[in-house]
DNA sequence: GTCTATATGTAGATAGAC
DNA sequence: GTCTATCTACATATAGAC
């Protein structure tokens, strides 16, 4: 993983002196700002000038800060990916630390509720970085992004699955387990279609707040666990 | 829905007379081309040149024959709507017609294959509108076209599912549609990372091709179903 | 590190000849 | 209906003063 707070080096610039305080806080502000754009307004709907807008900076900043905007995309997606990926092994680990072996349930648990309590955490950054990493998956463009920063973690959960499954195809334990993540990220884009569908219960202003994200990730949990057997165990 | 074969009038401009084959050639090779290129790159990554210059035409005539490109955009999403809804609504139609009321099972699978069918039918066309779904499907500034083309549908399909589970709550019933039409969706977007994430079987070259669609359908339909019942039933 | 200024390309849209 | 030509705006990127 590059060091996402040094200057994007044109050719192999070393690094000189630690940068300032100020300048740290540009480069996270850009960071952040970059996040919510890109996740808004997908990679070329966002351009550098509002980036570099809506952080306070100056359009200079970003290219010296972070380089070309496709270096800019891919260090906005790097940024958090190694903290969701801690998480999710070190649930991971704890499982696998226990005497019994982890059920399918536990291990869906362990993947997906990280992802799902970062992004139902409050924080608009972290809300902003779930879209961004739906947007990743489903687009083969960033294809060697996501193989980069999310694939090593997907394939350790594989291979738990597969040794609890062990007649299931490697095809079919990887086809249900897209199916479960392809599920797990349409709670980032796919909320408010949701809200759209179900019915208003009368509750009289009409206006029925969403289900709690705790809710929702047991729901997805079971889904998944119920898809994901009834696909392996057939 | 309008006339996609007439131009798009700047004001409200009578149709004068028919359009000639080479009009309505010229019409739907714009179509076509945008319906690939939007698909590959997005909306704000196909530009109306890429999209002419595919098509064979110029510039302008895009403006002519439709529009302004976000008006494009919605042209080629409608165009195919009609047809995927005729489908799934006509297969639900032979399913409320037939003495027994219909399962879970067999409802996710009229809903489910028509869009399967199409997408993995071979045409390139069709391919390229399956993914520009997904597209506007997770994509919340598209949310006024799926709410016009898609959701009336899906309506048909959450009450017939509300009558199999009548104690489960509208909103766990959409939910777990929309986890569904996810994992669906996923079809078109994340085929690339089945693979990738598949260990290879030895085959020898390492050139193992894809499952076929009509497997993959029947993975899909009964992972779904099961992740429904789970999250329904509980 | 930051900021002004600018180089260079491309975007969407349309006027007007044919 | 089509095509040429062009308008205007905005894109990414970087040079060079401070």
């Amino acid at each position: 993983m590059t060091d996402l707070s040094s200057p994007a080096p044109t050719r192999e610039r070393p690094r000189r002196r630690a940068p300032s305080r100020r300048a740290l806080a540009t480069n996270a502000a850009i960071l952040d700002a970059a996040e919510r754009l890109f996740a808004e307004r997908g990679y070329e709907g966002a351009s550098v000038r509002d980036i570099a807008s809506a952080a306070g900076a100056q359009i200079a900043s970003v290219g010296f800060h972070h380089g070309s905007k496709a270096e800019l995309f891919s260090r906005v997606v790097e940024r958090r990916a190694a903290h969701l990926s801690d998480l999710r092994l070190k649930a991971l680990t704890d499982l696998r630390a226990a005497p019994a072996p982890p059920t399918l349930g536990a291990l869906l648990s362990a993947f997906l509720r990280p992802y799902l309590g970062l992004a139902g955490g409050g924080d608009p950054q972290w809300l902003a970085y779930a879209r961004l990493v739906a947007m990743v998956s489903a687009d083969q463009r960033w294809h060697a992004i996501s193989e980069r920063c999310f694939d090593p973690t997907v394939a350790e959960f594989l291979a738990e699955v597969a040794a609890l499954f062990p007649k299931a195809e490697p095809r079919a334990i990887s086809t249900a387990f897209v199916f479960s993540v392809a599920a797990m990220l349409s709670l980032s884009t796919s909320q408010w279609r949701i809200e759209a569908l179900a019915p208003r219960t009368g509750s009289g202003a009409g206006a029925a707040q969403g289900a709690s994200m705790e809710i929702l990730a047991d729901d997805l949990v079971r889904f998944c666990e119920a898809g994901m057997r009834a696909a392996l165990e057939g």
